[in-house]
DNA sequence: TGTACGTATGAAAACATGTTCATACATTTG
DNA sequence: CAAATGTATGAACATGTTTTCATACGTACA
């Protein structure tokens, strides 16, 4: 794979690497129900898995297996307090991607 | 039971239409080639599909595809001129959704 | 005309992701 | 300890996406 950074009048400056990260934050973000999850978890500090499977009314292994999928891609840390585990938002930074493309106006 | 202490009020209220939105328009930008497509087209003003092809080093037929898939999702436009097609970036938003995440330190 | 060029398209192959189910594991409580 | 509760995991399956290939289409120009 060759790294081509054509000179453009204009540039956003990322390189293809860079590009290859934003592509694997945003594959990682979009899917409505880790959008439900990221806007859950940007209002609360911390949620247990039964927490957000009651609001979000989705089956415990599969919130289960996006949960672990967004922990392991860095988006979300856990940690356990007795029989619970507790999600947070580690990359905070997803959520203005969201709130940017919440509004726009075609939306 | 919630350790709900929120550090941060944040408050999204997204509609799960809106959502389904967000992850589309997120999943239809998650992808090397088309985030330096968009980086491409945020710097000039439209460009040919062998322009792209050259300067992205992408199989034509394939670069087709990409184009004609976002230009179908909405985010790019395009117009004949001659035998050459140009594409142009229609939804500008995706600019600040790239940007945001690529302001990451951590990327 | 017809030939060359630029681009699109459709089908198949290759690959990745989302979902379900059954089951396992850890922790608390009786 | 056994039972109950909360969560994780892995395998099978269903879907979706990306890539390739061959071929078709539109336009210009000799």
């Amino acid at each position: 794979m060759t790294a081509t950074s054509p000179a453009t009048p204009v540039d956003m400056n990322l390189t293809s690497e860079k590009m290859e990260k934003v592509a694997f934050i945003l594959k990682t973000t979009a899917h409505p129900t880790r959008i439900a999850i990221v806007q859950l978890l940007a209002a609360t500090d911390s949620l247990s898995v039964t927490d957000i499977s009651d609001k979000l009314n989705v089956e415990q292994s599969l919130l289960s297996h996006h949960l672990s999928g967004m922990k392991l891609k860095g988006i979300l840390s856990s940690h356990r307090e007795g029989k619970n585990i507790f999600y947070a938002l580690k990359m905070r930074e997803v959520i203005d991607v969201i709130q940017c493309l919440a509004g726009c106006t075609f939306l």
